[in-house]
DNA sequence: AATCCATTCAACCGCTCTAGC
DNA sequence: TGCTAGAGCGGTTGAATGGAT
């Protein structure tokens, strides 16, 4: 038997909406404090269109807070830093960027910066130096993993610290820039709970990774890096208000969900990769030794000077 | 001027998650 | 505990557009 579709979609319309289309359901949400429930509105306001339809058109080009326009280069960099982090979490990353959505931000990322990733020798899924030993790495799942966990901590790092070292040569006008974007989360309680995990706050993760684990659908990155998606992501989950507007749960409310979840999981949940990851990432000498990183960065990260003015400036 | 091809982006589809019962 | 409906998310599609030939 199959899935029952959505909704009834005899009679309704499909394709581009008119801008009649767009009056009456800016009208109907804006008299009524909101959307209400998604299925009912396209009943209640007049329109031709299933639910979906309209909280796409209402969350992707309708809502009052959309910022239209090409986007700036610092957006675009930091589109590419976010995406090293959540990979295709679209929503997640467009948490980060007010105004932007979901949609825009893949498309963005599938018509430009993954263009500019593979002209720079990086693959766009994993920003890794595309080379003639990942045939290797991919036969070996828990070295895929083990790279991953070294990399994204090591880059997190970096960013970190390239943002504070480049904020004190040129110091941030008021109000901060989106460059020092990381600069901003290292120094929040965001970074300072990172950093605690990793001072060994240990029990807290791997109980979360049990739980993120069967949640994820992203499956290119290790349950562990789901968590930190969310820390740097500030959210265990995003979704909307009722305006359409996305909203994450707060790092805090986040813990103490993994605080509660950890008296209720039982150890042996967790996988063995998983296991290995977190015990690897938590061995990663973050806060002492990162020379390596500093001796050979450009191997690792996606060297910011490569991202001009203007302009990316492919290598090839 | 006509045709072809590549690119862009709004919109749809189908799956997953979650709250409520 | 299991089921269902509603909402959200990411992947994909296809019409519109612009540039090249």
């Amino acid at each position: 038997m199959g899935r029952s579709p959505c909704c009834d979609k005899r009679g309704l319309k499909k394709g581009p909406w008119t801008p009649e289309e767009d009056e009456i359901l800016v009208e109907y949400i804006n008299k009524n404090g909101g959307h209400g429930s998604w299925r009912s509105l396209p009943n209640l306001a007049g329109l031709l269109r299933c639910g979906k339809s309209c909280r796409l058109r209402w969350t992707n080009y309708l809502r009052p807070d959309i910022k239209r326009g090409p986007f700036t280069l610092e957006e675009e960099k930091l589109v590419i830093q976010l995406h090293g982090i959540l990979g295709n979490r679209w929503a997640a990353i467009a948490c980060q960027l007010p105004g932007r959505t979901d949609n825009e931000i893949k498309n963005l990322w599938n018509t430009h910066l993954k263009k500019h990733l593979i002209c720079m020798g990086l693959d766009p899924q994993t920003h890794e130096p595309v080379t003639s030993c990942s045939t290797t790495i991919k036969a070996s799942a828990s070295l895929t993993t083990r790279h991953i966990a070294q990399w994204e901590s090591a880059r997190l790092e970096a960013e970190a610290r390239l943002s504070r070292e480049s904020s004190l040569f040129n110091p941030v006008p008021v109000g901060g820039s989106d460059s020092d974007y990381f600069l901003r989360i290292w120094n929040s309680e965001v970074g300072e709970s990172f950093r605690k995990f990793n001072m060994g706050e240990k029990t807290l993760c791997q109980n979360s990774v049990s739980q993120s684990s069967s949640s994820t659908k992203c499956g290119s990155i290790s349950p562990f890096m789901t968590e930190i998606d969310t820390i740097l992501a500030g959210s265990s989950a995003t979704g909307r208000n009722q305006n359409g507007d996305i909203e994450c749960k707060s790092f805090k409310s986040y813990t103490d969900e993994m605080m509660a979840a950890n008296d209720s999981s039982s150890s042996d949940e967790l996988e063995d990769s998983s296991d290995n990851t977190i015990k690897l990432l938590f061995d990663f000498p973050i806060n002492n030794d990162m020379s390596f990183l500093e001796e050979d960065i450009d191997k690792y990260a996606m060297p910011p000077a490569m991202l001009t003015e203007n302009s990316f400036i492919c290598p090839l």
